[in-house]
DNA sequence: GATGAATGAGATTTCATTCAT
DNA sequence: TATGAATGAAATCTCATTCAT
């Protein structure tokens, strides 16, 4: 057994090395750009060896996502663990979007890139159900806040949870992307809008957001 | 004169022909599986001729882009103009953006695409150009609304208007991109979020954005 | 009459400008990097114009060969006529080579790629005529001269004036070209040589050419 | 270690045999008529395996310079060592030179040409600076062979053997290039030159260039 | 398991030349 | 005479993937 499973580990250290070099070239260029001979070589194994481990370079990048989404899974239920009222860990979940997108951009733009593919990512491997599977969580993360916010009256009764969950992802989801892709262009064009930092723009969307949540009075 | 004039307007023709064959394919197939080859084909000119009407493969795909954007701004500016009221305007703005992504799915995501990625575009083509431009008016429409609105009171006056446009934009754009993308899939594999149509979620958030942005009483 | 004349006038007048403007491209890139595109637009006419009045690409770069031809030709006779004696024309003729090739160094280059082409230059227009045929006469020029020296025994009289002529200007071309192109990269790489100027070298070689054509003492 | 040797002298031989083909082409054309398409084809190969032994076909061409150059200082080491005195030398050189340029005449248009245009060559493979280093080898052994014959007294001490060797091999060049494209034509148009043959005409340069350099009695 | 040579189907772009007006 | 839109054949180079060893 000792064998099978020091073979089994070493497989899994070599994927993950595999996918170490490939985050380097991806993240490094455009994701078309990016080569399988690059990163052969800076995986410092042969072309071939790399569909060893992955079925293509799709189930490659998917490889990727998939740790993306594991780091802002496990950002998520940090944060909820962290708060006691719904619509606090709602803020906290919003923050820890921010802050994951803040810290890891490349991740971050592997997974909008996943979500707005996804249909077209025909490959059934492992890594693409894992992906698929793994995007859901955080979505249930926040259903599951919005729910306890209801449940503890920090959050309004008359919103649809699961909903509601939708379209706080997508929204933050589109913010955060405008953001980090057109904000100094907005800036630059329009300097009489006055236009202040992201992070203060975040803030203001949260307090449209409380807002709009918070039970009426 | 009028031969000048006539042949000034039968290259405009031609040009609008080859956008329209461009569309044909771009929307196809993904972006950059589409070939200039086929484009040529479709447009049933030679792809010589395409390069003389167009930098690059990237240029033509702006020409569609912009395309796109002009739709969009003709249908804010209409929806804009119906309506009295600030928070009326920009209720109007928020169904005409709806609106948009489903009578024109393919427009939506090459905009999508164009503002995503932006910042990669080297062109430096008279298209290119417009395309920016062009991509500031939605902005510039939403942040009007929201001024009259402020005026009119009919929207609370705490909000800072050029930062809550991007935040509607950004958000807008958000919720649109994972409802079309994703909300099929959420509704096969989480049944017991029970999850209605996508024009039903929409709604649901107009709710809490109007919640948001009316003057507290 | 007047009005054919001053057509014709007219038309040389054209011709001579899009020459003009042909040596402004073709001089300031390498030969094929240039294109008829660039050659119409800095002579501010169309394409198709260039047609009328040279049948191809090549007709026009031969064109501009004749011209260089002609100066060369010029030179050579000028060089020849201030000299008495024939060892005097032919050192002459080989200080009027030399600065050419400074003063006109495109102008020899296109003669150069015309000699070494001229087989392959398929097109029978006047221009590739009139360019074999003066592209004969510096050779007859020296030839005169040798004879002249040979006559007034101030060459030696036991070469062969058709010969040596082309063993000349061949030989002058090899050395001017060798210069031209390589000299620096010498000096560069083997410093220990000593190498002088162009002009230096030049002048060795005449010393050698003249000991091999004077008269045994 | 059987294996590694094998592999290397297995690539080293279809490295050799896509030389072959290329070969083959460019010297069947002319040097820019001559594509990759057909060069893989004549090799039997993709073409994105040439790609994979060369950089691009400039580095292909390249290669065949360089087996050109091989071959003349093989040539020239040869002629050197067979001769004793200087003088013989050099001779054995010059005649050297003439018959590789009838044997190889390709290769001797091949080197020409990287000659005429070495400073335009811009890659920077492996090949490439090996032809600059080995295009500096028969230069070598001229300038060698030229001090032999200072010391030996079979040549004029008050020449600089360094720019002599310059000369002497653009002078071969020049004179080569001449008889082998323009020597017809000549014969052609003056009939009256009454030309003798190639090696009539090199013969007689041999003279002058001896008497050029013989010592002064 | 690992290699790396080979593939081959394209991809984008260029440009000399023609021809209807 | 002059135009300039259209052509279309090519040209160079790329790269994900496969497979014999």
């Amino acid at each position: 057994m000792g064998i099978t499973e020091r073979k089994a580990r070493e497989k899994e250290l070599r994927r993950n090395a595999i996918i170490d070099a490939a985050e380097k070239i991806f993240f490094s260029r455009e994701m078309d750009t990016a080569t399988m001979d690059d990163i052969a070589e800076a995986a410092e194994l042969s072309k071939g060896t790399l569909y060893l481990y992955f079925k293509s370079k799709e189930d490659l990048y998917l490889a990727i996502t998939r740790r993306g989404l594991d780091i802002l899974i496990d950002m998520f239920s940090k944060a909820v663990k962290k708060k006691k009222y719904g619509i606090q860990k709602i803020y906290a979940i919003g923050l820890a979007y921010y802050s994951f997108s803040r810290k890891h951009p490349d991740y971050f733009n592997a997974m909008t890139y996943f979500l707005a593919h996804s249909q077209e990512f025909n490959e059934n491997t492992p890594t693409a159900m894992e992906c698929a599977l793994a995007g859901d969580r955080p979505l249930i993360i926040v259903r599951d806040s919005l729910i306890k916010g209801i449940e503890d009256g920090t959050i309004r009764s008359d919103i649809n949870p699961s909903e509601t969950a939708i379209i706080l992802m997508g929204q933050s989801n589109g913010l955060i992307q405008i953001l980090s892709k057109n904000l100094e262009h907005f800036k630059n064009m329009h300097p009489q809008f006055n236009l202040k930092s992201a992070e203060n723009i975040i803030d203001h969307a949260f307090n449209l957001i409380h807002r709009s949540l918070e039970p009426s009075t």
